[in-house]
DNA sequence: ATACAGATCGGT
DNA sequence: CCGATCTGTATA
């Protein structure tokens, strides 16, 4: 698998959702490397979007990033408590981004278990094992994705991807986003992608699913 | 200076 | 369903 070029990043929100499913994301540190592989993704569209921190091109301090260059990441921290992981999409002055929602463990799960429950991978039972990163915030704690990450190059050599099988579109469910209801009509927007098959989906879509 | 809500999670 | 826990953001 490659790490891919920033073009691969210049694409719009949902396009760049969409290619992120399949993905690795590999988080290299001093301690060694923790790699997932992405199963569920979240667009965030920028000025057009209620959901999106960058809403009516809201530009601040936190949102600095998204106005950037695509392929940067973008981390903030949720009820000052977790974390939440973004890829920066779409050129200079778009302020769009991905939400990285669920991951399946590659590498480094002895250390993941460590990071989210204190404990050895061998103690934890299936549940958790499952729960080590199926959501956003879970995934950042797993992964040691925190505010430092925030602004940085998914093209250099700490934090970043690699491009990974596309999942047959069979295998893709497409529907709406998570814990966004005071987001109005953007509350039905089809945003959302995940890898049905996954066992580490966050929240399944149950009209969207046999 | 102050108020308030949130792209979550885990336990009731 | 509720509470944790705190920062960014808006308002005065």
């Amino acid at each position: 698998m490659r790490k891919p070029d920033r073009n691969f990043y210049s694409k719009s929100g949902v396009e760049l959702a969409k290619a992120l499913l399949g993905c690795h994301l590999v988080h290299s540190s001093e301690h060694g490397r923790l790699i997932g592989k992405i199963v569920e993704t979240e667009a965030y569209m920028g000025a057009m979007d209620k959901a999106a921190h960058s809403y009516n091109n809201r530009r601040t301090k936190r949102t600095e990033v998204m106005f950037g260059p695509p392929g940067y990441a973008y981390v903030y921290l949720i009820y000052g408590m977790y974390y939440c992981a973004n890829v920066v999409a779409a050129d200079q002055d778009i302020p769009q981004a991905v939400l990285i929602r669920a991951l399946e463990p590659v590498e480094g799960m002895e250390k993941m278990a460590v990071l989210r429950y204190g404990k050895q991978f061998e103690e934890c039972s299936r549940r958790e094992i499952i729960g080590l990163t199926n959501g956003p915030g879970k995934l950042c704690q797993a992964m040691n994705i925190t505010g430092r990450n925030n602004g940085q190059d998914l093209c250099g050599r700490e934090l970043y991807l690699l491009k990974g099988e596309t999942p047959p579109a069979e295998d893709v469910v497409n529907t709406t986003r998570i814990n966004i209801g005071y987001a109005e009509e953007a509350i039905h927007f089809p945003y959302r992608f995940y890898i049905k098959s996954s066992p580490y989906v966050s929240v399944r879509d149950r009209s969207n699913e046999s």
